[in-house]
RNA sequence: GCCCGGGUGGCGGAAUUGGUAGACGCGCUGGACUUAAAAUCCAGUGGGCAGUGAUGCCCGUACGGGUUCGAUUCCCGUCCCGGGUACCA
């Protein structure tokens, strides 16, 4: 019987439907493992085979932990609130709903064909009403609830109020908005209810507010960062401005530090890490208030790390947007500031940082006083600091910071040392905090760890500053004006939100005509007709983001249909949090930072078991697909011309665009010499109509060379790999193990199917293996050898170790290696093969499965059997072979038995005839012997 | 600029605690089978030098140093590539 993968996979996959194998139970007497995919966007364009890698992962590690005794949680759903089904309903007026319902069949189709052990009874959609009601219901509780700075938890806001009302905000340990006035509980109580509820605003955890937005007229929608370039939309290439909006905001913030500590506790990759603690970026520092030597009431505020480091301050740099730099600009300088800032606020990102040590900057003609020293320090203006963060104001050391160092060298201002430890002034600055200080006033003497509480205190008897903790991350804008979100459950009555009842959640998605928003700028929501809260108040018109559905998903998959809870009590207790996350990096500061700050809320709340709900993350690296382009000749004329890459230089004058071409037309794909032959040029000609009448300049071999580059797997660049295909042509297993077998699954690779075969074949060979010369099923019941004994079980200690490891990649060559020895030794002994089977089992679900019947068994290997122990006696050697060095170069190769001792093995080493020619007159120094691994003789 | 990864044969990659560098696969070369091809199977395959040959020697994990009996692995410096990035005071 041959391999024939389009049967048998067909076949199981029938069985495993209709017996629901891969169902999973809330009540097991096993432990519970949670296996957990990054929710998928349903595109239209469907998978290509860069995104299975992942799943391929988590699916393996999956069965791999059912087949060694957990009950493991294992879903699959869809995050299907989105923009692309906005931008297709919007081209062709079909409702998201509609044209999401078909991606998600075409999506899971794809998934299916590829053998995952998805409980596919479980699978969730973030659209569906039954879903989004748990969002908008988070959302609520968000709302009334704000961030206690003692308990260090989110507390209920009516516990505020109480306190407000008997004793004003003073003392309300809580977080809230910078400019939140103090209050006495006469004020609280003389405020009307509008007034009391607008006040509560600035402490709720999520909160209407006036934020800037990057507003494209044109698309008539707000923009984020991403999608503007230059300047332009990305999408259009229309202009962009800076818009004040009123935005529902996430007081993140309030959670800064439990995001930072918490990262302490989770099993992630480190890079992954360190980008979200940069991300929210706390510094621990001092601010401090430099009075203005001419206005000695007004002051500039500052924020500093290295407080210590005050009497090494030379100037001071504004950023050229500082509200004061009108004010202090002297008449002398006025015209070169303004030239100034007019030139910074003409710079974009890119050029500030391409042009990093060009120093730029401009006096301002003012002074301030250091509060320590009484000095005068000159105020600049500078485009290295940034108007956006802190107090937009730096206090410069040149002697400690880089930066102010190349700054008053390039305008010749003093550097003064201030430790004692500071090297080559007068090349570099020197950042140490070793030594003591000198030319630093109250501090001389002292090392750091006593400077920094002297002047802190210094600062706040007198109330010119104190020490404070700053974080780089901002509250989390939550608004979309768009159409195809959750809508928001709240309403608006005289300018003040109020939240609708939790029972009339889920607040649906009203039907709207259009998809746009409306000419007057109103998002898409307000075109919906009759739509007001008790017929009377208009509701929020703008929707949740995409980042509300997936920031608690987690939980839905516990209990998927409930309608009384997110997830029943009993559920989350059980299943409690992800034990294995797998996705991508590029989640690394969005999604992965917004649901850990949910997750912290709801543990707050005492609706999660856990503070973190991901113990362990690993990251799939991208398949890059390659890119083929072909050179066109950039001229008016009217034939157009296409040049093969290796004749460019006959054309020194020309200019060439880069022209995609579809990979499927270009052989040898990749390659630096891939080309278009003859057919291919056809081929291409018939794609590109436009391109019709073009003239080709091939080589001497008739070939149009093309250029390869390693890029993205897109549509747009015509190099996407459908899983399908190769499916279709190699079988879903030999898929599935050829993209683990690629190489480390946390690194990009680009794909290409050269090794594809070697995987292949390797299954028809481990197939053979339970079949006689004419093709009939056989395998012996005899008893198997111990060399047998030892390949089976070298597999099942080195799959075993990989797998945990996430080595899937030598897992493969481990199941290759053990295929080979067997063939070798022509074992067909079911005691042998049977472990194999099941070994196999979560890499390639489908002819294990097939097998395991073969060998006489009933229900499923996946679910009835039971992973092979592994027994470290069938490994133990009489001999190990040594390898002898002389002075660390391995001359030879011995075999001593296993249980020789140390000096046995030194004694037996000295004496041998390979050891003793290198030896040739020379003493024997040392001689090393490490058991089990080698030994190293030292001769001179 | 800063932060985080990485650099090993023709190619993807392996070497898990510092202990025989190149597992496994692709490709390539030769052979068997075949009328032939495909498929399959067998053998060889880092580079160089010497030898008819078995084999021997030298070089070799981006580059330059260091530690060590021994370094792909640890340390210092340099170069290059990838990812992130908000010049974060």
């Amino acid at each position: 019987m041959d391999y024939s993968p389009r049967e048998i996979e067909q076949k199981w996959k029938k069985y495993w439907e209709e017996n629901e194998v891969y169902k999973v139970s809330n009540q097991s007497g096993r432990p519970k493992y949670y296996v957990l995919d990054m929710f998928p966007y349903p595109s239209g364009e469907g998978l290509h085979v860069g995104h299975p890698l992942g799943y391929i992962a988590s699916d393996i590690f999956a069965r791999f932990k059912r087949l060694s005794g957990f009950n493991v949680l294992h879903p699959m759903g869809y995050d299907s609130f989105g923009l692309p089904a906005e931008q297709y309903a919007i081209q062709t007026g079909i409702h998201p709903a509609i044209s999401t319902e078909q991606n998600i069949k075409t999506f899971r189709a794809q998934l299916e064909n590829l053998g995952f052990s998805f409980d596919w009874s479980r699978e969730v959609r973030t659209s569906d009403p039954g879903f989004y009601k748990w969002t908008q219901w988070i959302f609520m509780q968000l709302y009334k609830h704000y961030y206690d700075t003692v308990a260090d938890k989110a507390l209920p806001i009516s516990q505020l109020v109480e306190r407000f009302a008997k004793e004003g905000n003073a003392a309300a340990h809580a977080v809230c908005d910078e400019d939140t006035p103090r209050i006495t509980a006469e004020e609280w109580n003389a405020m009307s209810g509008a007034e009391q509820q607008l006040f509560l605003l600035k402490y709720r955890l999520t909160f209407p507010e006036e934020s800037y937005v990057n507003w494209c007229p044109a698309l008539g929608t707000v923009l984020s960062n991403d999608e503007v370039k230059d300047g332009v939309s990305e999408r259009g290439g229309y202009p962009v401005e800076r818009k004040l909006m009123k935005q529902w905001s996430m007081r993140i913030t309030a959670y800064a530090d439990r995001l930072l500590y918490g990262l302490d506790e989770i099993d992630w990759p480190e890079s992954l890490k360190e980008q979200q603690r940069n991300w929210i970026g706390r510094s621990q520092g001092a601010s401090v208030r430099f009075a203005l030597d001419a206005d000695p009431d007004t002051t500039i505020e500052v924020f500093t790390t290295r407080v210590d480091t005050i009497y090494g301050v030379t100037f001071m740099c504004l950023a050229p947007e500082h509200e004061l730099v009108g004010r202090i600009t002297q008449p002398e300088q006025k015209e070169a500031v303004e030239k100034y800032i007019k030139w910074t606020a003409s710079r974009s990102e890119i050029e500030r940082m391409a042009e990093v040590k060009q120093v730029t900057g401009e006096f301002t003609g003012s002074y301030c006083i250091n509060p320590f020293n009484g000095e005068q320090v000159p105020i600049y203006i500078a485009d290295y600091v940034l108007a956006g963060y802190g107090t937009g104001a730096v206090m410069a050391v040149p002697s400690g910071d880089q930066r102010d160092w190349n700054f008053a060298k390039h305008f010749g201002l003093p550097i003064v040392p201030i430790l004692d430890a500071q090297k080559n002034m007068e090349e570099a600055a020197d950042d140490t905090k070793e030594g003591r200080y000198i030319n630093s006033g109250i501090i001389n003497g002292m090392d750091y760890e006593a400077a920094i509480p002297t002047l802190t205190s210094w600062l706040e008897e007198r109330g010119l500053g104190r020490g404070k903790i700053q974080y780089r991350m901002r509250n989390a804008v939550f608004s979309r004006q768009r159409y195809w979100g959750e809508p928001v459950p709240a309403y608006w009555k005289d300018g003040v939100p109020y939240l609708i009842e939790e029972s009339e959640l889920p607040l649906l998605l009203p039907p709207v005509d259009k998809y746009l928003p409306t000419e007057t700028g109103e998002p898409p929501l307000a075109r919906a007709e009759n739509w007001k809260y008790n017929n009377q108040y208009e509701y929020e018109l703008s929707t949740m983001p995409g980042w509300a559905g997936s920031s608690w998903y987690w939980y839905r998959y516990m209990d998927p249909h409930n309608t009384d809870n997110f997830a029943s009590e009993d559920a989350v207790q059980y299943w409690r949090s992800v034990d294995l996350y797998v996705g991508g990096s590029e989640h690394a500061v969005g999604h992965l930072l917004y649901s850990r700050f949910w997750n912290h809320f709801l543990y707050d709340l005492g609706l999660a078991p856990e503070r973190e709900y991901a113990k362990k993350l690993i990251n799939q690296g991208m398949i890059q697909g390659v890119i083929e382009y072909i050179h066109l000749e950039k001229s008016e004329a009217r034939q157009k011309r296409f040049v093969s890459a290796d004749l460019l230089a006959r054309y020194p004058d020309a200019e060439w665009a880069m022209i995609p071409v579809h990979v499927d037309f270009v052989k040898e794909y990749g390659k630096d010499h891939s080309y278009l032959d003859l057919k291919g040029i056809d081929q291409f000609r018939e794609w590109r109509p436009d391109f019709k009448d073009a003239v080709f300049i091939t080589n001497e071999k008739g070939q149009l060379v093309t250029k390869s580059e390693v890029g993205k797997m897109s549509k747009r660049y015509f190099n996407v790999v459908n899983p399908d295909d190769v499916v279709a042509r190699y079988g879903a297993d030999c898929f599935r193990m050829y993209e683990m077998f690629l190489g480390p699954i946390e690194q990009a690779k680009p794909w290409d199917t050269q090794g594809i075969d070697g995987v292949s074949k390797f299954l028809r060979r481990f197939w053979g293996l339970f079949f006689n010369k004419q093709d009939v099923f056989e395998v012996s019941e005899q008893q198997p050898s111990r060399e047998e004994l030892k390949v089976l079980h070298s597999a099942i200690k080195k799959v075993n170790e990989d797998i945990e490891r996430f080595n899937f990649n030598t897992c493969i060559s481990a199941f290759m290696i053990a295929a080979n020895e067997l063939k070798r030794l022509n074992c067909n002994k079911k005691e042998i093969l049977e472990g194999l089977v099941v070994l196999i089992a979560p890499f390639a679900p489908y002819i294990a499965e097939e097998l395991w019947h073969q060998l006489g068994h009933e229900g499923s290997v996946h679910r009835d059997s039971a992973y092979p122990k592994f027994n470290p006696e069938y490994l133990k050697e009489d001999s190990i072979t040594y390898p002898i060095a002389i002075n660390g170069k391995t001359r030879a190769t011995v075999d001593f038995p296993a249980d020789s001792s140390k000096e046995d093995l030194e004694k037996a080493a000295r004496e041998l005839e390979a050891v003793q020619k290198y030896i040739d007159g020379k003493t024997i120094r040392k001689v090393i012997v490490v058991p089990n691994r080698m030994i190293n003789i030292v001769v001179g």
